[in-house]
DNA sequence: CGTTTTACGATGCAGTCGCAACGTAAACGC
DNA sequence: GCGTTTACGTTGCGACTGCATCGTAAAACG
């Protein structure tokens, strides 16, 4: 048994084991025992890399937001270089909500920590100025290419909050992907006109 | 002490109790004997009128979805017969946003049984018809009021997704309730032109 | 009056929890 | 070579959990 190991990939594995126990089960279910038994390793173990429940919780929460950032990253970077703001609204919001299963079972586990950070403010703190970038980059792009008239500000308030909004309908399974995606384009259409690489409906 | 008790305001009583708890340490904390002391009774009584922990459960989240409705229509109550569509949506809609403490204490527990029944999708089940009937009544007033050319169906799904991730924005305290509102309003100008009643800007 | 029913309070039990403590085997430093 | 460090696996403890059970007091019913 070699006595070096690479501690941040043992840490991914037990954080990736965490996951899919919280996204079956809740996070309630996430217990050293639990996330143990779900990597195939011993509780012990667990301990070893993660030295209170808490240290282990925090932990998964940055995966869970390293996961969106890398999504939106790749998806972004895919789209070649200075891409319409539009497209690139498009883009970046339609790769965060959960569409397919994948992206379900992260949502889940994003929606868990979301009522978890609820309850801890100085854990939820940690979000704001995420949330205010995101805000703020995202006004930049309405400043950009939406009609005259709108307020980036607030529009970018809204723009993010419908796809907050969506993916937890979507998580609930209230509708189906394609009305998601749908009102997203409906709401995009307001802000920068009806898309003329798409008939104006369906 | 009376052999015959109100069983409704027993219960109600206790699910109280169980919202307090959930609203300040989350739904992880909702055990027997914490709502039980919380109510200020033993445990013991919690357990006669509710079997198990999950019937207290299930009640509870009836009630949250009670009062979001009692709120609801007494604030539409309020409003007078025929109102304009979109005063009605903006009033509905505000109601429903955890603008002060209250409302955000009760949007924490909600949003604590959001993710509860992400995981048990026979609980969530019973939600999806609740949001049809919802989409359906709005897109109902913004057909009647709504500029042309938006589509009723989507433009519901997109205006009841911002209330929801406004809302999930608020609790967090990503932002202050006036940006929430402001919000609000400009989509609902998005949809039905600017509001003569207020200046097009704050 | 007595009997039954309701409304509790108290106790106990099996299971789970986080976490500390301990034991051990393997690799590195010397 | 040997001691130290790292990487575990195991065990146990105190606290907590939901829940069943039991006892009891009081009101309702005959």
């Amino acid at each position: 048994m070699p006595k070096r190991v690479d501690h941040r990939e043992r840490r991914a594995l037990i954080a990736d084991a965490l996951m899919r126990v919280a996204a079956e089960q809740g996070l309630e279910a996430v217990s050293l025992r639990h996330v143990a038994a779900a990597a195939g390793v011993s509780a012990g173990m667990v301990q070893h890399y993660f030295r209170t429940r808490d240290e282990m919780m925090t932990f998964a929460l940055a995966v869970v937001r390293d996961r969106n950032e890398a999504r939106v990253s790749r998806a972004l970077g895919a789209l070649g270089a200075t891409p319409a703001p539009r497209t690139l609204l498009r883009t970046m919001l339609a790769e965060l909500l959960p569409l397919d299963e994948e992206r379900r079972a992260d949502g889940r586990v994003a929606l868990a920590f979301l009522a978890y950070t609820a309850v801890r403010p100085a854990v939820a703190a940690a979000l704001h100025d995420e949330t205010a970038a995101l805000l703020g980059f995202i006004a930049g792009q309405i400043r950009a290419g939406a009609n005259p008239g709108v307020d980036p500000e607030r529009a970018a308030v809204g723009l993010l909050a419908v796809m907050e909004g969506l993916g937890i309908y979507l998580i609930g399974g209230h509708y189906p992907p394609e009305t998601a995606l749908a009102a997203l384009d409906t709401q995009l259409d307001l802000l920068f006109g009806p898309d003329p690489d798409r008939g104006s409906g369906d």
